[in-house]
DNA sequence: GTCTATATTTAGATAGAC
DNA sequence: GTCTATCTAAATATAGAC
């Protein structure tokens, strides 16, 4: 059975940031992608604004959802660039880079889209700071690696990707094999013994505590 | 002097993407900002679309220039982070940011905005790469990077930085001193001696190999 | 090159029939 | 809850005076 009107706009919200972005999504265009009448817009939503921040909440979700256990699944710091890999390619080819791209930008002009795109990428970042948690547990580079402050690097980073394939996807292929090579160096500083553990995190904590002063000085 | 209406338009542009973002712009909102009359966008550009993308070139262009010495001077890996740094708090002071999204959004319905993002994004990575070739000519990095990758990774990585920015800044800098940890790893790494700078370009080998045959099989 | 005035289209939003 | 009809405001674009 089909969902109901509600649910049917925001998908048509969607639709309509994917197919006319942020600049020409209008309460016509979403109707007509939701395959209902205009009106109902303001009737179930009150604005076109409200409908927007609405629909970025709940496709968050129903993401999110989508990806949990893949995470759940995943068993190394490669493992898990595979599958930020592979979120790029499947996010691609269902067109949500688009849509990311349209809240990032409404999210500057519009206090609400901002705090819905907030909030959704919280919930991206607790996905990984779960799964960095769990892969750095019995890592050396769980000793010095900041979790929160490296989930949100990686979430970032991914954006980044997402956001630079919109006007040249060659380029993000070969920044994703560069990244691959970052992780392998990583591995390999995780099969480290004892003496050399010691002395990469001497010279990070070197740098924590140059930052550390400047920023408090 | 003041600079010619053609500039002033230009400049406008840029100023009404800051305040009004992409879905805002008008030629009435671009001509305010600018101080001259709304017919003038036709008279000189054609068209809102036309104006657009001959800003984004024009302001880049702009911002690079502004940029170029800093990133010329630049001696190390850590020093590039610190100029990037840098670079992140002056353009959000300045609010450029915000222009980034909007273009980065009307990239992806306007194909006119994505070229002109891309060939700006283009000189933001030569930027990156003849700095990337300096510092890594005698590191032992230098012999596994692929440059052109990780130049594109980089300016990838910092648009994430800049976009999450947008809805979460002090995610932001738990980002960035995560990403210096990283950089003291790297760090690391590049005063290795001959044996341990062998096993890491193992490592790394292994991983691109892996990723070849599966890209080509 | 710049301005005023305006034709035309499209947007947000509401009233009221059903 | 949904539709038609419509009001009002704002956008693109052009014609023509200066």
């Amino acid at each position: 059975m089909s969902p109901d009107t509600r649910t049917r706009l925001m998908e048509g919200t969607i639709a309509a940031l994917r197919t006319h972005g942020i600049a020409g999504v209008s309460a016509r265009t979403i109707a007509a992608a939701a395959g209902v009448n205009q009106a109902l817009v303001f009737y179930h939503f009150g604005s076109v604004d409200e409908l927007l921040t609405a629909a970025c909440r709940w496709s968050t979700e129903e993401q999110v959802a989508e990806y949990q256990e893949r995470f759940a699944a995943v068993g190394s710091l490669r493992e898990l660039q595979t599958v930020g890999r592979e979120m790029h390619a499947q996010e691609r080819a269902a067109g949500n880079i688009t849509v990311l791209a349209q809240l990032l930008a409404g999210a500057h002009t519009n206090p609400a889209i901002a705090a819905a795109t907030r909030d959704s990428f919280a919930l991206w970042i607790a996905e990984i700071e779960k799964a960095l948690v769990r892969l750095l547990a019995d890592s050396p580079l769980g000793e010095i690696a900041d979790v929160p402050g490296l989930a949100r690097a990686i979430c970032a980073s991914f954006i980044g990707m997402e956001l630079y394939d919109g006007v040249d996807p060659d380029g993000v292929e070969l920044a994703f094999d560069a990244l691959d090579q970052l992780g392998a160096v990583l591995e390999y500083l995780d099969g480290l013994g004892p003496t050399a553990r010691r002395a990469v995190r001497a010279a990070v904590r070197r740098t924590v505590k140059k930052k550390t002063s400047s920023a408090s000085g």
